[in-house]
DNA sequence: TATTAATAGTTTGTATACAGAGGATATTTT
DNA sequence: AAAATATCCTCTGTATACAAACTATTAATA
């Protein structure tokens, strides 16, 4: 399959796609015992990032969809891994909290990330880990 | 943004699915006025690299799942894409044949990605282009 | 201030992803 | 050859993605 595939035309597109699809699948079975989407959990890093950010704000600095992450709080709010609380300063605004169950598990979790990242950059030595993260940042970012 | 992102923790699983979503995004539209997703673009490269080629073949050589690349079939062969026909040989296995309309765009289509390819990659000289991609590469087959 | 425009969030519709179960057919084993 | 396995594919259910339309609310402007 590996032979067969290095003879396909040459797409960048397609070989990003599929390091994702790897990457994001591996993570996926690591947060799986915790009853944790992938998404999920990266909604969680947003919160201890910012507690009380709202959908709006989470969604820019995540580089989220809003019609993607309404449905994703609200799965997360029926979780019991979040609460929605409206601003009383704009009705509009949803601000967001981790529950305490995610907040018991906030360290759990983010030594989670670490061990899944550390696994992914085996086999890339220091400097071609800040390369390909060098790399990344510039394709996200033109 | 650019700048609050910087200061999340650091998460190659993150920029990844992030270089995905861009690069993914970016293609979408230059295939859109085709009325062609991208799922579909990748599936018609897979059939033109080898016809007569059956859904789980295609699917190995893609690294798709089998459920979802049943889906995508049934679809493209609504939209007149692709053809299936039964193996004789094997009843169980559907081989796979790009329609006429297919064969029609096939050179303007295989363009179509290279110049996508082309634009994902300004920015990266010739060395780290190829650096980029065996990055990729070997983060897909370890 | 009445109107218009902008923003926050939800909902709908289509298309992936993928786990898991199931049906049809082939192959292997006993 | 009958039984157990394996393979090909489909179907169901859940979770993203994201465009587009819509509601509610706030801000901007004539």
């Amino acid at each position: 399959m590996q032979k067969k595939l290095s003879e396909l035309p040459d797409c960048t597109v397609f070989l990003l796609g599929k390091a994702y699809q790897k990457a994001h699948g591996d993570f996926k079975k690591q947060l799986k015992p915790f009853g944790l989407t992938n998404m999920q959990h990266l909604v969680l890093e947003g919160l201890w990032y910012e507690k009380g950010i709202t959908a709006a704000e989470l969604g820019k600095l995540l580089i989220l969809d809003k019609a993607t992450l309404s449905g994703v709080l609200d799965r997360m709010v029926e979780g019991g891994w979040l609460l929605k609380k409206q601003d009383p300063e704009d009705k509009r605004v949803n601000r967001l909290f981790p529950s305490d169950k995610a907040s018991r598990m906030k360290s759990e979790l983010i030594e989670l990330r670490k061990i899944a990242n550390k696994k992914l950059l085996t086999g890339f030595n220091p400097e071609e880990q800040i390369l390909l993260k060098r790399f990344l940042r510039d394709l996200i970012w033109e």
